[in-house]
DNA sequence: AACTATTTATAAGA
DNA sequence: TTCTTATAAATAGTT
């Protein structure tokens, strides 16, 4: 939809990459958000532009975790199918380019071999299972099984309440200083986006539905370029 | 793009939700390859049809974990910046509890490489970060910054007092019926060592505390490299 | 699934 | 980046 008919190839000019990157990100982003809406789907579309900055778009009624999370409920033979399907689709693009290539060598040779490797992953498993089955007992403490951890759980619950009551407090004091030209209504009944700031803390302290905290170093080297 | 502009806004007929969707997501994921193909991106676009059927597309050159790397690259503030939440998701996250979903599960177990292992591993860690702080949350509520977050750490703290009143009135049930032969003392001042089990749970609930929170290492080159 | 009147996206140029 | 505009492409309502 332009002067003239574009060829789906990759165009070799880098700028002129930049530029339809740029006008077309707009287009498809707004079409993820209309699907979103009017169809009221969970949708999430990531992408990256040319010189590598991501955007990631989800529509108004998803967060990641729940797109993800929808995803993760696909039965693992449906995750299996999946996964080999990219795999496929990988061989396939360095087939195009014809380079008979062993995806093994492709993707880089390291020090740990897959076996130490393995292991290491099951170490943070475990890990992960232990810290799952922690958290799990701030909200299900029927699972504490002796008196007296159930009592030790009981002294960290109120002594949580109090630091909350505490802090609290704090709100309702930040927010009559920060903004006391507006009509402060009763209770500490806060409007949502109290902070102009982005949304810099994760509401899930929860267990389950984690799978979309990725902490990883900042460094982009660590990470495959192109 | 029709006979008549459409209001943005979702569409209150089921069957026209489903009709739309189909048209628009065959629009969108031809937008997405064209985009990836054409300025050579990395690209992925996840979607649930109203009906909850999920499409996933990746662009000809990316696999998603290469995707998922690429988006776990970005600093904490930048992904809390894309974050969308909500008081409902909030809520409902608050209500369905015990919902373990990992993604080492959805990335899959098979023909694993060198790579998909590091990054696996990178995954892990992160997520084992992540529930450390998550847990740090329960002992430490001054750390949460949102007034409505604290309002449901709040609630689910009452609740979980409240869950722990009632097991402790079993605890005490049960030791009537079990042990009616001692002297039941007053209250619920239970001896230690109530049962004879070797001790099978841990107390720690608590952040910090857990001596095998290794760190593995950082070495760029366990990373592929083009 | 197809059709088609319209709206929307966008390629090229400024 | 932003805008303009000719043209290609997507799609809403219909069959």
């Amino acid at each position: 939809m332009g002067r003239v008919k574009l060829k789906i190839k990759r165009l070799e000019n880098t700028s002129g990459r930049q530029i339809t990157y740029s006008k077309r990100r707009t287009g498809i982003l707004k079409k993820a958000r209309e699907l979103s809406i009017l169809c009221d789907i969970d949708i999430a579309l990531l992408m990256f532009s040319p010189s590598g900055k991501p955007t990631l778009c989800l529509g108004e009624r998803s967060n990641i975790e729940e797109v993800i999370a929808k995803f993760a409920q696909l039965t693992p033979q449906e995750r299996a199918k999946r996964k080999l399907e990219s795999l496929e689709a990988l061989k396939k693009t360095f087939k195009k380019l014809d380079h008979e290539v062993n995806i093994q060598d492709f993707l880089g040779a390291s020090t740990q071999t897959v076996e130490e490797l393995t292991n290491q992953s099951r170490l943070l498993q475990a890990q992960l299972s232990e810290l799952h089955k922690r958290l799990s007992y701030w909200t299900n403490p029927d699972k504490i099984e002796h008196i007296e951890h159930l009592r030790a759980m009981e002294d960290s619950l109120k002594e949580s309440l109090n630091q909350i009551r505490t802090h609290k407090e704090n709100f309702g004091k930040q927010l009559i200083s920060l903004d006391c030209s507006s009509q402060f209504q009763n209770e500490m009944h806060l409007p949502l986006g109290m902070s102009s700031e982005p949304q810099a803390q994760s509401i899930s302290w929860l267990p389950g539905n984690d799978s979309q905290h990725i902490m990883l170093p900042e460094d982009p080297n660590l990470l495959s370029q192109r």
